[in-house]
RNA sequence: GACCCCGUAGCUCAGUCGGAUAGAGCAACAGCCUUCUAAGCUGUGGGUCGGAGGUUCGAAUCCUCCCGGGGUCGCCA
């Protein structure tokens, strides 16, 4: 532990750092259980030493906790909800949707390790003009299962060409399928029908996933009666007025760069007012904080969105706006084509079945989440050390095996292990990364920046490696031995915590 | 044109509410398995932190301008 001090009063005492660093480390008394040292250093830095019953403490500590070592009470139990993926229900989910619901569902897991009572939530749009559209596409793929396609009609003519409603088609038994195509049926009870089945693959992927929805909120719920609301709330509240027949909300009045519609002049509300309406309800549900994770091209949502709900009299920074950046599939170096045409694009399921999700998840979670990705097709696939996912399962592999063999030799339970033993500048520096966890899951936490955790995971990891390497764990000496297996097993306890809240497994062998 | 994100080693990226010699993985090269998992470890080379100013005792980090890449700007969703 470090501290500047000394470097910032330099000038307001007009004395030499280094010297105000020596007089104070020269003062300055500390308890000598946990601070070995206290040194001043060259520009004038003092460097508090731990000494090392710190650091055993820490094996202790995190032996006795276990599971919940690095948790912590900091949320108090406030209520936070995470809306992430929310991918309409007219199609299978793609790949930037698997890189939210990895981060989203990281960033559930580090809140509610943080002492939040949070809930996952998926917004369907389904409602409106594009389930309509659906429906149309999908009366099409019905009309070719049927051989009832009229001449110089094609897929081109609709919006959702995806073959994926073709297979859908396919599930439909004659009967129905005969009685849907007929003009009278509203195709916006087809597209109902087909974003029903959408969505149910979409959950059963999610959850194949591992990403925690606790709700799955229907935009056609609020409409009309939550939608009038909102308008209501909003007209009462003084931030609308009329022009050209629409009705516009003042969101400029709250930093946005232009007004915005709320009420077309055909009566219909916008898709902007639902979305208030929906982030309303979030607020009415009580929420001390609703994070939302938004694609890349929503960004210019986020001014508009923050300004109705300060419209609507939330606290600032209530609503908080993560965007999660684009993902570019790379194979051999080259971009993979993602172009929506049939079949060209890759799905989140594919991407399951091509890779395994425990690589899918690491290799989003190893970037910050707003930053483009390139993710590497041919790396991910390979089973080796070029592949960073298995640096860090294997150490907890490895671990694990130390540990079997242990047993299997009778020597591994010993909780009064004196750990003492452990002095080798590569089992101190494992130790430090031990002590570091709890802070490191804070401020991830905090800075709702799972990432920072792939990085610890990796560091933590290396450490293991080189201790492993350096120190030979089950010996001759059986004291000896017990400590450093206890260093190993602490050591497994956080690579496993860390995997968890990352949502990737820590497997036992490799 | 306005606004948002990005620019750090050959490649992919950490580090960014100012602090010590800017780190990791991959790639390249050289070593280490009769002993607990070599998917590991050790070492070497590799940097105008896009550029220029500014603030500061101190700048990859903050400010201004510029350059380059991506994105968004609808009474669509």
């Amino acid at each position: 532990i470090a501290t500047t001090v000394a470097m910032s009063l330099a000038k307001k005492l007009k004395r030499n750092p280094i010297e105000i660093a020596e007089a104070i480390a020269r003062t300055i008394d500390v308890p000598g259980d946990v601070v070995a040292g206290v040194d001043a250093v060259k520009p004038g830095f003092i460097n508090f030493r731990l000494a090392p019953p710190v650091l055993r403490a820490t094996v202790r500590e995190v032996l006795s906790q276990g599971d919940r070592y690095g948790a912590c009470s900091d949320g108090a139990g406030r209520r936070v909800q995470v809306e992430y993926v929310s991918a309409n229900p007219t199609g299978p989910l793609v790949i930037v949707s698997a890189r939210a619901a990895a981060v989203g569902n990281a960033i559930l897991n580090l809140l509610d390790f943080s002492g939040y009572g949070t809930e996952g939530e998926y917004y369907v749009n389904d409602y409106g003009k594009q389930v309509e559209a659906l429906g149309e596409s999908f009366r099409f793929r019905l009309k070719e299962r049927l051989g009832r396609v009229e001449s110089g009609e094609t897929i081109e003519n609709y919006q959702y060409p995806g073959g994926y409603l073709t297979a859908l088609a396919a599930e439909v038994d004659e009967h129905d399928a005969s009685a849907w195509v007929a003009p009278a049926v509203p195709a916006a009870d087809l597209g109902r029908r087909a974003a029903d089945r959408l969505l149910a693959t979409i959950r059963r992927d999610l959850g194949a996933y591992g990403a925690r929805f606790d709700a799955f909120f229907g935009e056609s719920s609020l409409h009309p009666a939550a939608v009038e609301d909102a308008k209501r709330r909003l007209v009462a509240g003084g931030h609308t007025y009329e022009q050209d027949g629409a009705l516009f909300f003042r969101s400029t009045d709250f930093g946005d760069d232009k007004d915005r519609v709320i009420q077309k002049s055909d009566g219909e509300p916008t898709y902007f007012l639902a979305d208030v309406a929906y982030h309303a309800s979030k607020l009415d549900r009580g929420f001390s904080r609703a994070i939302g994770l938004l694609g890349p091209d929503h960004h210019g949502h986020v001014p508009r969105m923050q300004a109705a709900m300060a419209a609507l009299g939330a606290p600032a920074d209530w609503l908080e706006i993560i965007i999660v950046g684009w993902v570019r599939l790379l194979e051999d170096g080259k971009p993979v084509s993602m172009s929506k045409r049939a079949g060209e694009f890759i799905t989140m399921h594919d991407l399951m079945e091509d890779v395994g999700v425990d690589v899918a998840k690491y290799f989003f979670l190893m970037r910050r989440a707003n930053s483009p990705l390139d993710f590497d097709l041919t790396l991910a696939r390979k089973q080796s050390d070029e592949n960073p996912v298995y640096y860090v399962q294997y150490a907890h592999a490895r671990i694990a095996s130390v540990v079997r063999f242990a047993e299997e030799r009778g020597g591994a339970a010993r909780a009064d292990a004196d750990l003492a033993k452990l002095v080798a500048p590569e089992e101190r520096l494992l130790m430090l990364h031990l002590l570091h966890f709890p802070g490191v899951v804070a401020g991830a936490a905090e800075a709702r920046e799972p990432h920072r955790l792939t990085t610890y995971a990796q560091e933590l990891a290396t450490a293991f490696h080189q201790f492993y390497h350096a120190c030979r764990i089950v010996g001759d000496d059986p004291e000896l031995s017990a400590a450093r297996l206890d260093l190993a097993r602490a050591t497994r306890t956080v690579l496993k915590n860390s995997l968890q809240l990352l949502g990737v497994s820590a497997p036992s062998s490799m």
